[in-house]
DNA sequence: CTCGTGGGTTGCGAAACCCAACTCACTTAT
DNA sequence: ATAAGTGAGTTGGGTTTCGCAACCCACGAG
């Protein structure tokens, strides 16, 4: 009867809204300011302000002032925002490969060594690296109730 | 000047909006029926009824009918939709980590292995398995502006 | 012939969104 | 010494979207 508990919900709540994730794909991409924030997301002003709030709110960035008098704040992430790279990553993967007319998109993220990661599906107990769509699905049959 | 193209901001616009990937998770957990649906997530009906719209004309979702008169339909995964696990997986597990109050939720997806998946990001040079955090960040500088 | 179920649609008030303009507090040009 | 520009928002307003409850239609069961 009510809905799901989820970790999924739960962190939709932090990041899931509009213009969330794209100001969090700014701050990956170096640009840690108002303003810059603004212009390459294209997010109204106001929601932007109150997203950077939620976002500071819920632990996924922080502020770090670089200028006193005007006080000033730069954005930048924590660890927990450093950690969401891998469902970021997936997302924009996805995007790539699945959505008509999307850039191929050269801005990626690269390895230590150079190389470009990618997000993957691992095996926690055999390691083996899973392609997508080798997805086992959980058997809950077609239960449809809570 | 404008806002930075990227396959983030497109794959948002499918799977972005409020309720979308509570009800891709249903479909992924094997619920595939409007009303399990509307319950398992505790969306309003008429916007579920949107979003699966959406997700269909997306291509994540596909409608398959199990009744003529009337007619009814499930609503099953694509090849598309499927290879969206590793993304949800990766917010799965940060929102278990991270989010207080966050259910320690049981259900995962397993591999063929029986071992449970996990989401990670791979060096596809070296192939190298990285640690969250160990994510070199493309070199933009301070550059703001577009 | 009424009840229940599945899959929606409709109406309407509340909330969120978007945009343009405005405010401070400075800094840099003229 | 004004004037214009930058950075980081806030404010006012109109427009969409959300969310909820109620309704509808087709059927099947009692």
């Amino acid at each position: 009867m009510n809905p799901r508990e989820c970790s999924l919900a739960s962190a939709l709540n932090v990041i899931g809204e509009k213009w969330s994730l794209l100001a969090l794909r700014e701050v990956f991409y170096g640009v840690h300011r108002f303003d810059g924030i603004v212009r390459n997301t294209g997010a109204p002003r106001d929601v932007l302000a109150t997203r950077l709030r939620t976002l500071v709110d819920g632990g996924v960035l922080r502020r770090v002032r670089y200028s006193e008098r005007p006080p000033r704040d730069e954005y930048h992430l924590t660890q927990a925002g450093l950690e969401l790279a891998p469902a970021m990553l997936g997302l924009m993967r996805w995007g790539m490969r699945w959505v008509e007319d999307a850039p191929v998109s050269a801005t990626v993220f690269t390895h230590s060594c150079g190389g470009q990661l990618d997000a993957g599906i691992v095996c926690t107990s055999c390691g083996e690296d899973v392609g997508s769509g080798e997805v086992e699905l959980p058997d809950t049959g077609t239960a449809q109730g809570s």
